[in-house]
DNA sequence: AATGAATGAGCCTTCATTCAT
DNA sequence: GATGAATGAAGGCTCATTCAT
């Protein structure tokens, strides 16, 4: 009962990540989900208050998932070299693993509807805590020269972001991992990392 | 005439921003763009195709601008160092004085409809193009080291668009400009800049 | 077994009472009868064919046991003036003592759907066989005179009534008991009764 | 322009009396009132806030006219029988000439809505009191013994009410202007009129 | 050219009813 | 019999777009 319940509020939320990628959360028709979702228009008011609620539990589910993956990853390494790679490597790979919720991720995490805005931001402030405390890591053990954490953070993410949105809005998509290494060479070197003294 | 004409045009466009910036594109009823703007409803069919070329012109005629202006002001400087800060610059200044365009860049900027998307991509390129110009007489001056220029435009402009948008959700705005000088410092990191040898 | 039935669709009747008296027929999901009821959605389908039924049901039974209770009443008395009196008096005193009931009874009564306004008049006409029968004893006693017995019969009800959904819709409901020998008083008056020869 | 305007109005005020007599107020679709007003389903929205206020509006725009048609012809009579005879007569006469309207009126005044409750009560509480005025008359000029004022009107009104849910309601209707005689002669005999002494 | 009243397609949501368990 | 999850039809309302003036 409580799996079969379970499996449904996760197709649905499937089916309105791939509704969502498609055309947008304004342009979907509810009756889309249900139709990606594989269930009836009305059951997905069984699960969720309103459209605006799926939206928001992508985030909360989808996204959580990702950044509790990140921690994992990150909590493996030591050296700030390894936690740079680490966020680049697991933000591009499990983008280029979920190329629907990317989308959605990247087109719809911006929201001008407040109440949307405030629901996205609790696992979006986590993400950004989770690269931050890389950064403070490495000024703390004096690997990184004081900076700016917000400033260093709003790089590094913007910078995964515009790469990720780059590739979910190609034509033909290059693989994301590739720009993995030079992607990390130049977070490397903004951060004063490996040189030379 | 003309004049008058163009001065509908622009008023519509003004109040487009505007109300696109309080509101989202897909909220915003085309009555209000009419409302703001000091025009009836009709007026707008007159000047553009639909609501959606509204938008599109917005990108088309303003970011035109700033990447016009951007421009200028790179042909002002002779040094990398120069170009970045001006971009830099130039980028969080425009963008402080144009808050409500600013808001519609930086939330309807993504969108997943294709025939949006593709027409936003022409000055989008152009200022890509700006970037890329940058690094790339960087790399040629030997002052840059080779870097894959997608990356490294895609970590400057995502940067960039990043920071815009932190300052854009933010409640109480700090001033976007305080961050120039940190954004230089780590792009100039990142393209390896101003370090012995 | 039997009774187990016969208490399920009571309690179904009770609950559906007080959920049309909250918030009227149509506006009352039949999930609030069921919650009211303590039973599932669907055990009211076992009982009533549908929530239209539920309605006419209501009707039949209570407004059954009204008229049956009313019929007692007047079988007690001799006079038209008892009579009279014990109309009033049942009929306030019912009402008040049923105030749900009364609130379904005056709202819901009046629905334009012919299958519930047919379903509706049995026990409606019945009500009305009584008071016209009060009346035609009357002329045929000759302490009233002859008078048309639908008008009268609509006089005595429809005051009745307009009390009733005064009372009803009351903020601060009066005790509907207190108009009782006023209203009767007015019913001799209108019936010539008590008066000098 | 005005009067087009107006006459818009006015036909979706008639559309929707008519509309609402077929079917009652939350069985009638907005689009079949559209359909019988001969305007579109949108327009209705450009001359009212949504369907409640349609129904609200019919009770303040015709109910009010009723009443101030009452008014004007109480103001023609003096003494209380012919205020008696006026208010019976008018009631019925006007309710046989706009059937779609006594069909609205009988029906859909009661309704559970706190909403339309409050705003129905206006022009009925205006009836009520033109009622009432005529039997204070009456006590005043020492024709009509004290009496409860509410009950009497409850009485009045009730009557009338219920004669016209009769006519409504049957099948192969009477007229109910036959019923004037009758009436006036019970309600005469209930404030104690025309009696010897 | 300019207006804004009118249009009607489209969508979110509710809820009576069904049916597998 | 009893349940309540699932269904899907239906309807109120919005709003982009048109067109008579």
């Amino acid at each position: 009962m409580d799996t079969q319940r379970e499996g449904k509020f996760e197709r649905i939320l499937d089916g309105a990540i791939n509704a969502f990628a498609e055309s947008g959360f304004h342009q979907c028709p509810v009756s889309r989900i249900a139709q990606l979702a594989g269930v009836a228009e009305g059951t997905i008011y069984l699960y969720f208050k309103n459209k605006e609620e799926v939206l928001i539990r992508i985030f909360q589910e989808r996204m959580g998932a990702f950044t509790a993956k990140m921690r994992l990853e990150l909590a493996r390494e030591e050296t700030i070299e390894a936690h740079l790679r680490t966020i680049v490597r697991t933000h591009f790979s499990y983008m280029e693993q979920n190329r629907s919720l990317a989308i959605v991720t990247q087109l719809e995490l911006r929201q001008s509807n407040p109440r949307i805005r405030l629901a996205i931001s609790g696992p979006l402030l986590e993400y950004y805590h989770l690269i931050e405390g890389v950064i403070k890591q490495g000024i703390e053990h004096e690997e990184v020269p004081q900076t700016d954490l917000r400033v260093a953070r709003q790089m590094i993410f913007g910078a995964l972001d515009a790469a990720t949105t780059d590739w979910v809005m190609a034509r033909n998509p290059w693989t994301l991992v590739s720009g993995v290494e030079p992607m990390v060479t130049l977070f490397e070197g903004a951060l004063r990392l490996n040189r030379p003294n």
